[in-house]
DNA sequence: TCTATGGTATGGCGAACGTAATCCAAATCG
DNA sequence: CGATTTGGATTACGTTCGCCATACCATAGA
């Protein structure tokens, strides 16, 4: 077994993804420093650019990370068929997933900041978030119309924004009613696309 | 009496928070440093100082002014009724709008980065949605039962986060599917609220 | 002309990204 | 088994850019 080989290398840079992760979906993008990324995996700024090339690149890497994650996660934890989707629902349009940043959805954290992202990012953005995507997608319709893809997205965005909206309150009331409403809205969504 | 004459100065002021507006949307409030800011407005940065205490004094400043056009366009523009909001939302979830950054909608451009922004910043957006909201709610629920506020705030959340993500995925074809099963799903939560 | 006012020009200070020069521990080889 | 090599990490630095402040200037009204 090699001991400091290459093992060692990839599991740091496994190590900075993840908290890199986190950080972004707590303090934004533009709003973290190298440093402080580096820090967080208990580093310090100058080994950063011996596991990536530019910030940019770890952005990209970190966003793809926390989608499959993301989408793993969604696989394996959530029942199959509807009443899945419905457990990921209220799950997700919980004050606990409102009040909890660093171990949220990618999406409801960042979505605005990766729409002004390079290409790339949004690239990789894009790849990542069809995997999530088809994941629920195959709980909506498990015949699998070419429009479940396009339903599931705008089920996601429906999530996203309702989150991020209740985060914005300083009424935490409101937030809460808000989040009731979105569980409402999205399984009311399910229900109609059912009876079509 | 004043020597310049109160207009001027108040006049700049007015440019500055437009104009930063307009720069917040595009590049994110992070992303614009406050000489650009200033720059946009046709000035140099030392005088920012003249007219705001910090940047974040114009960041919660230009949002509640962005919100509150934003009201004023949606009360002026839109009919009254069922049909102004069918009228908003195809024009919300419409391609002009998602590739029109600077002149779109606040709460679609920055609604992730205003929750993690001041609790005051925060206070000002939730006092300016909620005009917004009222506006929108009053063409949803005309006999305005307490929860119409809600129904409008889910509604918004659903637009916001549907722009957001048509904005950041790369592929336009999947975006422009996007945008119409939007619009499809915001009609039906209408509906289906009419029918209760 | 004198003065208040709005704006410019300039600068301090810290943090940002990125690049070395150096260090140290593990891996390899004679 | 000791010397050498390798490579990940540290420290330090350069440059740029961020926010914020202030000394100065130009203008317009009294």
């Amino acid at each position: 077994m090699v001991r400091y080989g290459k093992e060692h290398k990839a599991e740091t840079r496994r190590r900075i993804i993840e908290t890199a992760g986190r950080r972004f979906k707590r303090d934004g993008i533009d709003g973290s420093g190298v440093s402080t990324l580096m820090k967080d995996a208990g580093l310090t700024n100058g080994a950063f650019y011996a596991h990536f090339e530019s910030k940019d690149d770890l952005v990209t890497t970190a966003i793809a990370d926390q989608l499959k994650v993301q989408a793993e996660n969604v696989v394996a934890q959530a029942a199959p068929g509807r009443a899945g989707i419905e457990q990921i629902v209220r799950g997700y349009l919980s004050p606990q997933h409102r009040d909890n940043l660093g171990d949220g959805c990618p999406n409801a954290a960042l979505l605005d900041e990766i729409g002004r992202c390079t290409d790339t990012t949004r690239q990789a953005y894009t790849d990542g978030v069809l995997v999530l995507i088809d994941g629920i997608a195959s709980r909506m319709a498990p015949e699998a119309p070419s429009s479940a893809r396009v339903k599931a997205l705008g089920l996601l965005g429906l999530l996203a924004g309702t989150l991020q909206l209740a985060r914005a309150l300083t009424d935490r009331q409101l937030a809460d009613a808000l989040l009731e409403q979105g569980v409402n809205n999205a399984l009311a969504l399910l229900d109609a696309d059912q009876r079509v």
